[in-house]
DNA sequence: TTTGAAATTGCAATCGATTGCTGAAATATA
DNA sequence: TATATTTCAGCAATCGATTGCAATTTCAAA
């Protein structure tokens, strides 16, 4: 595979015997050409199949209309959900995506945030990876002058443009009902605490346990329960437990809450009346299990549109209208068979 | 957001009172540097934050060490593993991967290619959508002198490099698992025949059934299934005839093999003991539902590697080695509690 | 026919990094 | 000491497209 010459704007000005000035601005639709040898050039371009070299078309222009997104993993609903809403927008505006993964670890971020800036692209768009302890690769973004915005976890304390949910409501909601189904015992299985959107979703249980002013037995809250198998080895131990909780409410993720589900089923525990389970994200198996499990959904496809639209509204942004830098999107709690205690 | 101007190699350049020349070799470790002058820079790099611009260095070089992957979605299990074994082996070769998504039409797909010939990739690695009907677009690629990987959808005529499952093999294996288990009146859910993929299936289920000599009953092949509602639609109207099928190969995906699955359950048809059921691509839901599904995995991750170092075994290829053009994958039958009317 | 404005086109610099070539300096060899 | 050989640094062109400015052409009004 030799790459063979394109053909440049030279080639097209050579054959036509005019100079490459005014094919650039022929192809760029300027003004500034004769309508008849601007229709002599698209043609001539189209003969030669010429493309633009955007290489050199970016160099000169000092921006690439290249987005980069940075997420733990693309293979997670989740995230490639909010991928393909940025992407309906950015595509509409004729801009290009670099996604890279994270995988949850700290340097490979760090190391993804470096090639986004080599990359000279515009804007970065991240879901920080849960290992992530400094931000000071982020701060680098802001420093080259790059926009940043940050979606669903987010370091709090970077002044950055975000999208996030309103994860405490979110879960104080979920609870909420579970209560009101009436499970008394109700417990927590909890993410990592150094990423917001985990701290969030506490206090909001917290909340609903204190609005029914219900007693949160410390034992019932089970730290970094975040996988299918933590969720499974968490609920092995809460059902062992001389007095164990009639609810798992698994604010981590659905994968958590299907290993609560699979670890009831294995020990003939009835699900929901004899434990109630609530998990978080709407994965789409959640309608499929048996039964299908209560979950919160995040509308992951709007949140990904409504960064990308974020991201052009800040660009176009004359200043004198006021953007607001936060963006909260409220989830819905999908209820379904695993917290239907009372049908 | 006013992109501020970076340092560039003239700023260290000036700095140190020597040429940019020399700035490019030291960033280069070219051993035409002295040694202690490559460390000064080195180090005056790092103080100014210095950072390559990538799009002067390609565009001087002729390659981008860039790959575009084009896929139906992302949100698809199956790519999105693809992609991530691919992306694997590229972050480790410094390269940048960009991801379009041609949402299963053939317009947008012809936009991501020529967005990514625009992009100056350096290859592009691609499994064509389904309403693809001519390949005009590949062509082109090959004209520019990028690289073409076709991956799983391929389309046959084209010469390229090309990364396949064997779906004859796999196919013929579930359904010899089928007629073994004792299931006898075996329907087929097919797709779109324009796919390689899906005739390939079909020969492979038309080929066991032949070794077999089980009647190939033409009421029981239904063409374009491939979607849950579409294998629901088909389920219903195979259950309904005066004398049904007594299992559904899901040929075309397992989201397929899903709708065939409700709609068992609805009218409390016993799986697999009344209707064995069959999917293909072995999603992670297969193994939650109740029962589990049957289903083929197509080590899809691993599919992923083996088509990002197929391109860097043909670009370090000086000849003497030949490389096969074509890899095929032996895909994997994954019995699960579906199909098992033997226990 | 002259003048002036408007419409086109060309020139040349620019974006930043890379690299072949030349020449100078440093070092080694005779 | 004179010559040969390395080593190192600079010059300038190059990659292809864009754009401010200048020059030319066109065309209409005076």
């Amino acid at each position: 595979m030799k790459p063979k010459k394109r053909t440049t704007i030279y080639d097209i000005a050579e054959k036509l015997n005019i100079t490459a000035s005014s094919v650039s601005r022929a192809l760029n639709n300027s003004s500034y050409v004769n309508e008849t040898t601007k229709k002599l050039i698209l043609k001539t371009a189209e003969e030669l199949n010429y493309k633009r070299n955007i290489l050199a078309s970016n160099l000169r222009k000092g921006h690439t209309k290249t987005i980069g997104i940075v997420v733990p993993r693309i293979n997670q609903n989740f995230f490639s959900n909010v991928i393909a809403g940025i992407e309906e927008i950015t595509y509409q505006k004729g801009y290009n995506l670099i996604i890279c993964q994270s995988n949850e670890n700290h340097e490979k971020e760090i190391s993804c945030i470096n090639t986004l800036i080599n990359q000279h692209v515009d804007c970065i768009i991240i879901s920080v990876s849960v290992d992530s302890n400094d931000y000071q690769h982020l701060q680098n973004v802001l420093d080259q002058h790059i926009q940043l915005i940050q979606f669903d976890r987010v370091a709090e304390e970077l002044e950055t443009l975000k999208v996030i949910n309103d994860n405490e409501q979110a879960s104080f909601e979920a609870v909420c009902h579970l209560i009101e189904q009436g499970y008394k015992k109700i417990a927590l299985l909890e993410g990592p605490q150094n990423l917001n959107i985990f701290r969030q979703r506490k206090v909001g249980f917290l909340n609903a346990m204190k609005k029914y002013d219900m007693p949160v037995i410390e034992q019932f809250i089970v730290e970094n329960a975040w996988t299918k198998e933590l969720g499974a080895l968490a609920t092995k131990k809460l059902l062992s437990l001389p007095d164990p909780p009639d609810a798992i409410f698994a604010s981590t993720s659905d994968f958590s809450a299907l290993g609560v589900l699979e670890v009831a089923n294995a020990l003939h525990i009835k699900v929901p009346s004899e434990l109630g389970i609530c998990g978080y994200s709407n994965e789409a198996f959640t309608e499929i299990t048996s039964p299908s499990i209560t979950s919160i959904d995040q509308f992951s496809g709007y949140m990904g549109k409504t960064v990308a639209n974020l991201y052009f509204q800040e660009l176009e942004n004359t200043d004198t209208v006021v953007i607001p830098k936060i963006i909260s999107i409220k989830p819905k709690l999908m209820v379904r068979s695993s917290t239907l205690k009372n049908g």
